[in-house]
RNA sequence: GCAGAGGUGCCAGAGCGGUUAUUGGGCUAGUCUCGAAAACUAGUGGCCUUGAGCCUCAAGGGUUCGAAUCCCUUCCUCUGCGCCA
């Protein structure tokens, strides 16, 4: 049985999880782990009753096995056993439809929380931890990113709206070179510090796919690849890197000695987007499509807490060295979403005067774990001993950031300063001016 | 896309309608040893109300008193051939 929390751990504590959900003010969810626990009850009597009745067919069959093997007559015997498997059958339908209640529950359960997760009801409860950099100064108006690259002639959002609708983007030369820099030196800094660079599959198979999110996630955020061919278990786009990572390991068991597994994932990530009506749109902020270098690790239990802090100080070293401005903030119970076990976003600095979130950094524990039946055992040859954790966070997504260099560097003149780590990687372009092979169009 | 061969436990690999899923290897424990190796012995998945219990041979259906074994559907892997950047 696909496992979200562990269901032992629902029946002999079930306390413990009906506060967790109150914490998350997960109302509805309270219902929902009723109907499991009940569910579930019924389930253990039905598989007892079951097993009794299976017992005895099993029996039968071995006399009948015993009796033709001995020459002896065994028409009363199959007679007997005659009715047993319709009784069975009957209850197993039950048991089924008992076992598909506690599964379908369970996936719809979130993840428990860690005790430092601030108490809140949503994201103006997060509690801000961190506050890197000044806020830039400028002698004059900052303008947006969006103004200044149109006004450089980097980008093109009105063709692209006209090719692809509304978020999506035309990039042209210093901007495309800008995109593949800052990917190029989340590389490079993660290389540094010993992570494995992953270029992944850009389409998954839904199967795998439910392991490593939330389901409602398949109408809003991800796009589905309509092909006849596949249709029981089609592909979907991935809409980060992190799911290609996790659904990389599904169902294997790894050795103690090569944990914890540390990953760099590169590509495109693409999303819905749905419902975001009403959000912040501008510009490179929400678009269907961005690039982004991803950090996901999978390790053992204990040392998932520390390595949760190595990826949060991995990003932030990444926008230091970027010379940009931002926060951290520890995200609150009501606002953390389902699958971590505590959350920290990094918000950027925007020429608005607010922060965004640009990163978020989730120690997932055993939750996708166990959709993904990722277990690891001490050493070869032995049994596993229990699921691994599992974590991500950003490293750097190149849209977001784009937005911080242009709206944090930006210059009287509307040119764009860039940092100086980006440099050897465009052509060691001091500042972006829109001149390299302008496109009068 | 077409054709063929496959999917069995931690791993390899046999079984192809009948009581207990052969057998290796690995791993764990014990015996022996100053210790180790070797050898030998036992163990080595999941579930529940712990019983001479039930389940487990890619997944799901079916046939049967009884299915790893026969049939159907789906998924996956490998090997050819075709197509293709």
């Amino acid at each position: 049985m696909t496992k979200l929390l562990d269901i032992k751990l629902i029946r002999e504590n079930p306390e413990m999880v009906r506060n967790n959900l109150e914490r998350r003010h997960a109302q509805e969810k309270l219902d929902l782990l009723n109907i499991v626990i009940a569910a579930d009850k019924k389930w253990r009597e039905l598989t007892t009753k079951v097993n009794k009745l299976r017992k005895r067919r099993n029996e039968i069959s071995s006399e009948i096995a015993l009796a033709l093997k001995d020459g002896r007559d065994s028409n009363s015997l199959i007679e007997e056993a005659k009715n047993i498997p319709e009784e069975i059958k009957i209850i197993e339908i039950e048991l089924q439809n008992q076992q598909n209640i506690v599964k379908n529950g369970l996936m719809g359960l979130p993840n428990l929380l860690h005790e430092s997760v601030p108490y809140g009801k949503d994201d103006k409860d997060n509690v801000i931890i961190k506050i890197w950099g000044n806020q830039p100064q400028f002698n004059f108006e900052p303008k947006s990113h969006a103004e200044l690259a149109t006004k450089l002639g980097i980008m093109d959002i009105e063709r692209a709206a006209k090719a692809s609708g509304a978020g999506f983007y035309y990039l042209r030369n210093e901007m495309v070179l800008l995109d593949y820099a800052i990917m190029r030196y989340a590389v490079d800094f993660l290389m540094s510090k010993g992570y494995t660079v992953i270029e992944p599959p850009y389409m998954i198979r839904r199967s795998f796919y439910e392991g490593v999110t939330d389901l409602s996630d398949f109408e809003n955020v991800m796009y589905k690849i309509i092909d006849e061919e596949n249709e029981k278990d089609p592909l979907y786009l991935i809409a980060t890197s992190e799911h290609a990572m996790g659904a990389m390991l599904k169902d294997e068991i790894l050795n103690e000695s090569a944990l914890p597994i540390k990953l760099c994932g590169i590509s495109p990530c693409f999303r819905k987007e749905v419902g975001s009506h009403g959000k912040y749109t501008k510009g490179l902020f929400r678009v269907h499509q961005f690039n982004k270098v991803e950090q996901f690790i999978f390790c053992k239990p204990e040392q998932s807490w520390s390595l949760h802090e190595e990826l949060q100080n991995n990003c932030e070293k990444l926008y230091q060295n970027l010379e940009l401005h931002y926060r951290v903030v520890n995200v609150c119970t009501g606002d953390i979403g389902s699958i971590a076990a505590k959350k920290y976003d990094t918000e950027g600095w925007m020429a608005d005067r607010e922060f965004r979130e640009i990163g978020s950094n989730s120690n997932c524990t055993d939750y996708q774990a166990r959709r993904l039946n990722i277990r690891y055992r001490h050493k070869e040859g032995q049994v596993p001993v229990g699921y691994v954790h599992t974590l991500n966070n950003t490293a750097i997504a190149t849209s977001r950031t784009m937005i911080m260099i242009f709206e944090q560097h930006q210059q009287e003149d509307g040119s764009i300063k860039i940092p100086k780590v980006l440099r050897k990687y465009m052509n060691d372009i001091e500042y972006i001016n829109g001149t390299i092979n302008k496109l009068e169009i």
